[in-house]
This record gives structure tokens, C-alpha cells and sequence, in this order.
DNA sequence: TCCCGGCTTTGGTATAGACCAGAAGTCTGC
DNA sequence: GCAGACTTCTGGTCTATACCAAAGCCGGGA
């Protein structure tokens, strides 16, 4: 039906994927050999590629090929189950690495949870995991006075757990923000996949029940890895 | 800092944008002038242009060209107001234009609402704009019995809107999906971007308090043009 | 057995050109 | 003055080729 070549390539290559999914264990022959397939150039296989990409079908990870994308993870960001527990609860395996622990200022989190600007927070960087895939990097910026002695005791659990059960926080008043993002250089080289990636960013405003500010995260998500649900009972 | 030429290339045009944003009127120059201003070719060119249209800088529209894109639309899908009122709201200016109505089935809407595959659906097919910009194409599929005769005095005014007043419908539960995708032909064409081009996705299947399925709508937005923004108080 | 170095393959980047169809501007003839 | 035809310009698509750096494989030596 399309015309353009690029996109009979991709619905050929649709049906190929789906067709040897379970004989190519989920890797894709190399470009050059697909394009030899197809009597084509690298340029225009490429192209349609891009497309599948672009669906979320198959994504490449750093120098080592194409790849076919598991199922997305289900993901409500207004609840506060923590990470482990909806990858698990969906049949697939969480892992977390702490690439970073640190105290400093954070304009956007300073901002987004109406401190100074030279407000100071504890940051924890972490890099997490779906059955072995990097799929997110995330900051988190906690209030100090919230935290105290955070960056002495955590690697790798549930921040929020943490947060509740330690220091006895209500986590009542969130604001999310979700936009589609190209990632950055920093995070694609942290999820190991090339520049310009397409990704989507989320972020948090946390304040308990008195609005007083408790923390902000940034997450950066592999476009590809996640469906958002939301789940709403009763009129807003 | 980064190696890569089209990355070099992707900051200058960056910082170019920034600075010639009001002198171009929101369009940049041809890919062949831009090409030629930096010593390469339109294919690196168009890589680099390729990365600020990841980010949402610039968006092009058909064949005539790269624009510069204007700000996301704050968007709350988890609210019931209006497109109408909530673009006025933040100085924008909102059109519809309805492309189809007609009564047929549609199973992803009887899957959402848990009926029959071979219910049918009044469907709406509409195209929403932001100050003169094609930004939405959506698709909204009502079980008629809540709504009967939907078709022949629907101009293109707030859907819910006419659900709650004349229908009297509450509509108290709402499951909402969200996945980043690349828009087909279909949806590319009714906002005139080229076939897949970056969207967002959002499904939702719409019950009333006793849990009566109402109306399921899937939307496919141009995923630069918006912010989706929630809003939550109280623990879930 | 295991580590290390070299070779091969892979994707990533880049050049130089070409043709097409649609959009837009221009010019002509009524 | 205006509608319609023509020309120009634009992005969209495609070919053919080349080199690089990283990843991965393999084989040899400790």
C-alpha cells in the first residue's frame, strides 16, 4: 500500500521479525546482511529500522546489533509501589545499580518543590533494570532535614519504602510531569544505547500532607520499555 | 565536547534557533542553505535536524519545511475539562475539525470496555488544533445506548460535555493508557507530518459508577506538543 | 586453563550525487 | 483583476561507497 520503499522494507521486516522472533533469540541479522536481503543500501534498510524503532518493535543496544523489544512494563506513576515490586508482579526480573550519592543543589528539583535555589539535597543516582535490560536512569533529590543520614545507609532499595518506614514521611501531594525527550549524551550513555535515543522523561514533585517538600525525581525511561496506566475511580 | 560531527552540528543549529528564532519567523532556512552553511550534506544535516525534532525543538510539516515548535500543551488526561477550555486557559487558541462519523465496531474499544468484539460504536474521527498547528488526531467510540442519537447533533463541541448535560452520565472511572509510538500513515497523513513521525498514544475506556462502559477514545498526539501534567493529593 | 593480542564483523558516521512529488510563487492570457 | 498554467524550490527518498571505532571472536602463548 505505502509507496515509498522504506516502507514496504519495514512491513516486510515486521513480518520477518515475527516470523523468526524465537530462531534469531531475539537478535536480528546484521544490517548489512538484511540489506543484502532486500537488494538494498544500509542507508535505506536503516531507514526502515528507524520506523520499527520508532514503534517500539526492536531497539539496538550500543555497537552489538538490533534487537526484538520485550513486552513494555506496565507502569502507574501515582502509586508508590516501589520498582521491585511491579517488575516482579509482572513476571520479569528488577535490578538496580547506584551509580552516584551525593549532596548538592538541583535548580529544577529547588524549583519544582518551591526551595531556594542553592537549596541543597542529598542525590542518588541509579541506573535499574528489566530481565537484565537497562531501561531507566534516575535521579532522586531528598530534602536533607527529611533523610538525614540517607546517603550512609542506601544501596538500592525502595527510596520510598525507605521514606516511610525510617523517617515516617506521608507522601500525600504529588505533581507529575511526562514529556517524550531525545536522551541526552549523559543518559544514553548510562542505558548504553546511542545519542538522540528517543526516551521519555517523567518527573516528581513529592510533598507530604502538610505540603511541606520532600523530594523530586527525574526519571529517563527507553521509549520503548513502558506503558503508563493509570487507574481513576470517582469524579475529580 | 561530542565527537560526532552531526552532534556538533545539532548545538550550533540549536544555538542558531535560539538566536535567529524571531528573524525567521519560526521557520528555518532550506536544508539545502543549512547544508551548505555548514560544508556538508543534506544527510548529515538531516541527522542533526533529526535530533532537535527528538527533542521537540523544531517539527517540519509536510514538504514545506522546518518550523520551530511552540510550547507543549499542559495537559491533564486525567481530567474531564474540555480541550476547548483548557487550550483558551493557557492563551491558546483551540479548533476541531470532525472527520467521520459513522456507527461500526471496533474491537480494541469492546476489548477496553469488556464487551462483545461485534458491539458496535457511534465513532467520531476528529482533528484538534493548537493556534492553527494539527496537533491531534482522535478516534471516540461511544456505546450508542448511552448516547443514541450522538451522530446527527454532534458539530464538533466538548464530547464529555455533552455525555454529562444532555445524557446525564457520570463518568467516575477511567483506565488510561499511555505509550510512545510512531504514527501510522493514517494518523501521520490527518495531521500532515511524514509517516512515522514520533506520537503519543493515549487510550482510555470511560465507565460510570456502576461500572456501565460509556465511551473508549484513543488519541494520537504529535509528541512534541505536549506536557502531560498530574495532579494528585491523598495517599492512593 | 586462562589471559591477552590480533583479526573480523558490526553498527555509526559521512560524502556526493540523483530523481520525484508536492508546495509555493510567478507569470500569462483572458 | 483574476484564474489557471508554468516554473522553481523544498523536503522525501534512494543509490553507491567509504572509513572508523567498538564489540566480539579466535587463536596462541604463559
Amino acid at each position: 500500500m505505502p509507496d515509498a520503499y522504506y516502507l514496504q522494507l519495514t512491513e516486510q521486516l515486521r513480518y520477518l521479525i515475527t516470523q523468526h522472533a524465537a530462531e534469531w533469540e531475539g537478535k536480528l541479522p546484521s544490517e548489512r546482511a538484511l540489506a543484502e536481503r532486500f537488494s538494498t543500501t544500509r542507508v535505506t534498510l536503516r531507514q526502515a529500522l528507524a520506523q520499527l524503532e520508532g514503534e517500539g518493535l526492536i531497539h539496538r543496544s550500543n555497537r552489538r546489533g538490533w534487537f526484538i523489544s520485550p513486552a513494555r512494563l506496565m507502569y502507574d506513576p501515582t502509586r508508590d509501589a516501589g520498582f521491585n515490586d511491579y517488575v516482579r508482579a509482572q513476571g520479569r526480573q528488577p535490578r538496580t545499580a547506584v551509580l552516584k550519592l551525593e549532596t548538592r543543589p538541583h535548580l529544577p528539583a529547588a524549583r519544582a518543590l518551591g526551595l531556594a535555589d542553592n537549596q541543597p539535597f542529598h542525590h542518588i543516582r541509579r541506573r535499574r533494570y528489566v530481565d537484565d535490560r537497562a531501561v531507566l536512569a534516575e535521579s532522586l533529590w531528598v530534602v536533607p532535614e527529611c533523610a538525614p543520614e540517607l546517603l550512609t545507609i542506601y544501596t538500592g532499595q525502595s527510596l520510598w519504602g525507605l521514606l516511610r518506614e525510617r523517617w515516617g514521611h506521608h507522601l500525600a501531594n504529588r505533581s507529575i510531569h511526562m514529556v517524550s525527550e531525545a536522551l541526552s549524551p549523559m543518559d544514553a550513555e548510562e542505558l548504553f544505547v546511542a545519542p538522540g535515543t528517543a526516551g521519555l522523561n517523567i518527573c516528581r514533585a513529592i510533598l507530604d500532607e502538610q505540603r511541606c517538600p520532600i523530594e523530586y525525581d527525574e526519571e529517563h525511561w527507553l521509549h520503548d520499555s513502558l506503558c503508563i496506566c493509570v487507574e481513576l475511580s470517582g469524579q475529580q
